[in-house]
DNA sequence: GCTTGACTTTGACCCCGCGTCAAACTTTAG
DNA sequence: CTAAAGTTTGACGCGGGGTCAAAGTCAAGC
């Protein structure tokens, strides 16, 4: 029989450590003093702590460990509880990889530019959205700004300026031509909306769902959109230095419009769909 | 101006976040009303809040974040916090992959079996120790084990009871013959003992200081230490699988010696020192 | 102007696996 | 028997917020 401090001796812990897995039902001393409360474990109790320390290793946590323990679990259930656990390690693996991936390439551009970034490129979830929106030709992207002006001015009469929130640019031409844009442009509204065919200055508009989003690649521009050019190559790099693709049409939330004499005070979200390329584990 | 609500739906974070971002000075909101604790958030925070994700996704802490945007710091600082974090994420992407293998090779043993060991290895850190033994030729195992029960027999009384720990063995020879075992064998004590030349049965007794080691691995064995043939190939299967080298002597220390009648009782942890071979990231 | 419902505030507890005190008690060596 | 060494329980801390609860505030519609 050992005191506590012996036997965290003899097995390299801590002392703290073997209080808190009696606490916790993982090892029970052999024996408790009733009176004083002190612990006395045996040397058998050195292996039963060793299975503890291995099965720690492996990343299970401490509860999963007390039921591999204690309830008397198949091996065929611990294979698989193992099996588990390797997918998550390698789940989490690869995406440290990438993390690595992403760390040089900001090394990289201040290597390159002598300073951090004044934008910042960030992947989120986008959740499904109502668009009432038009889309059409433009000739020129000032159509494009008047367009929006003359939806700011008609629509929240029309579908009540509550349910309105942010004008949106869906870009679909596949390359930038100044005079020949493919362009979807409308409003994100609330659910409330119901009307689905509203005409502004001769357009007409309709609404329908956009699907929610799972990796939308996104960056926030601030200023006027002519001087933001750097923002989409620098997306461009980031997809191939993160090891994705583009898999849809980019869009600009404007949190701000552009209007003819405030353009300076524009802010957008440039948005772009990505998806992973399926990364390879190291052998 | 936003409501938090609003805007942490434009940034696809939660108002929680937002509010603890505030807290930490991270993220002050651009105004907050006096009266009511409301506060509001402009379209110009956006990238700010951004920034402050896309740090986080390189795994800087929050205090790291908030002192690269608030406390000016360089360039080659920023540069070198991040060539920093890198690093880090590299060891734990090297230990990440280890237990990868680790948990295959727990797999594969399950699968060999049909059950989990009813051993476990681990590796430890060994502190220096005071060694007091003798080293010899023995011819027979059963030799080694009477002169265990002679050092029991005289060591206490010439040393002090109190400052006798465990039999340790240490196994010099490089194979196993069984008539030609070059063997060390001797009590760890502590500290206090100073007499350095004590003779039992006929064998002068020295006492040295053991070095510290860092890694070691180790294994107890329960009962009879002749059926624990398994446990030496089981360090053998460890080491290779893990990607380390055995670089030292073996070692036995006995928590409960194997006397003549009680050799079923015996529990000895084998221990090995042993290196890590090493390990190459992937490309 | 008032009500109602949607929004926001602060505060507190929770998670995990212990490390690190502190104050009071128990055992052990001599 | 005493002093020193060991042990007990209990509480707080960490990191980055999630998840309530109770109370206060705001905006829309009448």
């Amino acid at each position: 029989m050992f005191q506590i401090g012996e036997f965290s001796k003899i097995a390299q812990v801590s002392g703290r450590l073997l209080r808190y897995y009696d606490q916790r039902g993982l090892l029970t001393p052999a024996y408790t003093d009733p009176q004083s409360g002190y612990r006395y474990y045996t040397a058998k109790q050195l292996p039963e702590l060793n299975r503890i320390l291995a099965l720690k290793e492996l990343g299970l946590t401490l509860d999963q460990i007390k039921r591999m323990l204690h309830d008397d679990i198949s091996a065929e259930e611990i294979r698989g509880m193992l099996a588990l656990k390797k997918a998550q390690v390698e789940q989490s693996l690869l995406e440290e990889m990438a993390r690595i991936k992403y760390i040089e390439s900001r090394i990289e551009q201040i290597d390159r530019d002598g300073k951090l970034d004044n934008y910042d490129i960030v992947l989120k979830s986008i959740p499904s959205q109502k668009y009432l929106s038009t889309r059409q030709i433009f000739s020129d992207l000032t159509d494009v700004q008047l367009f929006g002006v003359e939806m700011y001015k008609q629509l929240p009469a029309k579908v009540g300026r509550t349910n309105i929130q942010n004008i949106m640019v869906v870009i679909h031409s596949e390359t930038w031509e100044d005079d020949n844009l493919d362009i979807e442009i409308g409003f994100v509204v609330s659910d409330e909306v119901g009307k689905d065919h509203i005409k502004v200055a001769d357009a007409q508009m309709t609404l329908y769902q956009l699907p929610p989003i799972a990796g939308m690649l996104t960056l926030v521009r601030v200023g006027r959109p002519s001087l933001g050019h750097g923002n989409y190559s620098a997306l461009g790099d980031w997809v191939n230095a993160n090891g994705y693709r583009f898999s849809g049409a980019g869009r600009e939330v404007f949190f701000q419009f552009p209007f003819p004499d405030r353009e300076h005070e524009a802010i957008a979200e440039i948005q772009f769909p990505v998806e992973k390329i399926t990364p390879q584990l190291p052998t």
